[in-house]
Parts: structure tokens; C-alpha cells; sequence
DNA sequence: CGGGTAATTGACCCGGGTCAACAGCAGTGG
DNA sequence: CCACTGCTGTTGACCCGGGTCAATTACCCG
């Protein structure tokens, strides 16, 4: 029934953004809840001298920021990576959708605490790991968060990011992920070629990335919740 | 009124942290919302090789994760900087709060929005900046949100964190934290000696840090519910 | 086939890490 | 009152992971 409703929202208010255009830029007033149905996005920070932070990336059935409107601007922008078909849940009908069921309100903060999580976990690899164990932990949590709705099929993902976008969510520059992605293929660890990214072991992958994937909190039920899965 | 029954419960379950021991670990299962009443706390997640980072800083007045014990388990620890008395909301009483008011909820949703926010200028901090503009651009964060609980005094704060903790939150090393702040002691930005910080010139120092505060959403009235101001 | 974006390579450099010693100072116990 | 211990801060010498700059080389798409 929740599923239902949901589903409903989803449908109403669809926008289309083109590749590499923004579905909202810091400074702007948050008007609604965005809910990715189709393609990738990102959260990004620019500096004033134009160094750039990707600080989260949203893959389909990612919600953006519930409640946002409760603030008064965005310190962030969302850009679109690929074309995103994008559902927007004006507040009225974001309030009406927590009022009318616990559970959905549930699966609502969970969505948001596994958001920080995630959020937390970038801080630490970025803060923490080198080029090499950065990279391949976060090769390692998007396949994860695509095998969770249903995107990949035996180890192999859609994978539309480009180096810079890489460079940029991980703090490093564009030939240096560049180097490191071809020691990762060189050990065997992935395979990147186009807009395809197979993992053939996922737990060697883990392995060298420290990577631990309870901070995505992937066992509750919350998360069925999402948009897609 | 709403004041007073939080006020309430923060004066219920409080329990005393000795400096440099953990509230809580990762692993284990999350019983209560913490709220910190007095003294610094800090997030941190540390790797199987013992590399730490710090996450977040907690002062008087922080929540730490409203809802937190819908997670099965925490992905982080919680440690005490100095001694701190940390108020415990049992699930119960947390869900009480929020059923008997709409303005509470907002509130904590406002405190889960910036607790978000704050963590991603964390990363585009360490993903970005110089270990100079690094260091400035988070004593700059920690001096607004001091002051913003009263807890600053013309210019000067109490300030407990050694220069490991200072290395462990911005992924430097002790060795170079001393020396920037060197850097800017010499460069007049700061004062810093035993557990006494002093920004003469917070404008300036902002100025380098390229802080901009709008990720701490400070003019918004749900803050007036924190715990503490 | 032309134009633009994304990937790759090479040469060189620097911010920050590493290692190791030492100084300052608070607390503690004799 | 002083020696001892342990933590925090400081300094110096040396090194390396990753940045910078600049030129090519795929690749895609119309």
C-alpha cells in the first residue's frame, strides 16, 4: 500500500535533465524532493577558483535529501552525469506521504541515515586511503548500491562515469585516477572499458579497499522502500 | 513547550564519558539517541590497519543520529574528546517527542539536514583544500557552531583538541598540523595555545579557508530547539 | 571526414608523509 | 620538593605519492 502511494508521487511530476546539466544549483531555493528514476546524478561543492568536489553520487531509486525544503538554500549542486529522469514530491505531498504511514516515515529516515553513512564513509577513504585502496573502495560501494536495485547482472554494471568525474569524487586528478585505474585492470581487479565496469571478484576488490560494507546498511527492511527494487 | 519536554529528557538518562574513551562502538547495536550536554565528542571509523578518521566533532548541544536505532548496528564508533555528560533518548521516548509536535520534528529534521551538510563540506574540505586552507576552513566551522551555543566569548573558545585529533579530522599527519598551524600563528589568524582558541579576525580567516557558511544553515529557527542554546 | 570529448603518456616537481629525536608540562608518588 | 612517567607539541632530515603541464591518441557521433 505504502509501495502504492509512493509509486503514485513518483509519477507525477517527471522532469527530463540532459547529461552534464543541473537539476539544481547551490544558492537556489530546494523546492521539492527529488527522487532519481533513470540515469545518474551527483551531488557536487565548487570552490570560488573552481576546484570541484563530487560529494555524492545518485544512482536510480536514490531520494535527494528528504524534507530539503525545510532549508533555505541549497549549499550544493545536483548535477545530471548521464540524462535523469527525475521525480519531484512537492512538500505537501512529501508531509502527506509521512502522516499517512509509519512505515514509509521509517523507510524515510533510513534512506537518510544510510545517506550520512555513505557520506561519512567518503570522508574517511578520501581522508585515509591511498589513490590506489580510494578508487577501488569506491568501485567497490557502487556495485553494491547497483546490485541492490536490481542494475547488475553477473559482476557487470553500467558504468557511465568518466575519469574526471572519478578525479573528482575522490580528491585526486583526472591522470592519476587515470594511472590508478590501469594498475586496478593490470591486477586483475576490474574491468573498465566504455561505459562498462565488470568486477570478476568482488571480495579480492573488498579486500585491498578495506572495504566494509555495513555502513550501507544494506540487511533492513527500510530499504524496500526505495523507488526501485 | 516543546523546550520544556526535551529539556526533560535530556535531564533523564544522563551518564558521564571519561575524556579519550568511546560512548559508543562500531558493532555494536544502537540503544538511545545520544545528546551531548556538555563537553567535545567526535565520530570516527577506523581502518583494519588502525589509519582513524575523525567524521564529526560533537559539541554541547549536538545530537548524535536521531533515529539511529533503526540501524541494526552502528558503522562507526563515537569517542569522548575531553569528559563529556551525554544525555540517552531511549527509542521510546524519541518517538513520543516526535508524535506530540510537528516543530520538534522539523527541528530534528533540520539537525539531520546540516549534521549531512556539515559532513559533506568535511569531504570537499579533505578532497580539495591545502592542509593551510584545510585547518582554517575547520577551525572556522568550529568557531561559528561554538558560538552559535554561546560557547564563544570576544572571539575566544575553549578549544580541546590536541593536534592528533586536529590530523585525524582533516587526514594530515601530527607532524604537519603542528607546522600549519605554525604557518598560521605566524600569519596572524590565529591564537592558539593550551586549550584556548582565538580567531582576532574571523572574516579573514574565512577568507583563506574560502569558508562560506551556508552548509550550517544558521539562520534557520529550527535550530533554536538544540539542546542547547 | 571533422570536431569534440575522454583516455593515455611522459617529464618533472612539490606538498605533505615518515622517522626519529627532543622539549615542555601536568600529574603522581615517594 | 623532586624524580619519574606519559602525553602533547616541536624540530630536522629525507623521501614519495600524487600533482602539473603538455602533448598525443582513441573514440564517438553526426
Amino acid at each position: 500500500m505504502e509501495r502504492e502511494s509512493l509509486d503514485q508521487l513518483t509519477r507525477r511530476n517527471v522532469r527530463t535533465v540532459e547529461a552534464r546539466r543541473d537539476v539544481i544549483r547551490e544558492g537556489e531555493r530546494p523546492r521539492a524532493v527529488n527522487v532519481v528514476l533513470e540515469g545518474w546524478a551527483c551531488r557536487y561543492k565548487q570552490l570560488p577558483d573552481g576546484r570541484r568536489q563530487v560529494v555524492s553520487f545518485f544512482v536510480p531509486g536514490d531520494f535527494c535529501d528528504a524534507n530539503v525544503f525545510i532549508l533555505k538554500q541549497m549549499d550544493h549542486s545536483i548535477g545530471a552525469i548521464t540524462r535523469v529522469r527525475i521525480a519531484e514530491i512537492t512538500p505537501e505531498d512529501f508531509q502527506g506521504l509521512m502522516d499517512r504511514s509509519q512505515r514509509v516515515t521509517q523507510a524515510l529516515w533510513w534512506h537518510e541515515l544510510v545517506d550520512a553513512a555513505i557520506s561519512r564513509e567518503w570522508t574517511a577513504n578520501i581522508g585515509q586511503r591511498t589513490a590506489y585502496e580510494r578508487i577501488a573502495h569506491l568501485l567497490c560501494e557502487l556495485f553494491l548500491r547497483l546490485e541492490a536495485v536490481g542494475l547488475s547482472r553477473n559482476c557487470k554494471v553500467d558504468f557511465p562515469l568518466t575519469q574526471t568525474d572519478l578525479a573528482d569524487a575522490t580528491g585526486l586528478t583526472a591522470v592519476h585516477v587515470n594511472r590508478t585505474l590501469q594498475e586496478l585492470r593490470r591486477d586483475g581487479l576490474i574491468e573498465l572499458h566504455g561505459r562498462v565496469l565488470i568486477i570478476p571478484d568482488l571480495a579480492r576488490l573488498q579486500d585491498v579497499a578495506m572495504f566494509n560494507s555495513n555502513y550501507l546498511h544494506l540487511e533492513h527492511e527500510g530499504r524496500h522502500l526505495d523507488a526501485n527494487d
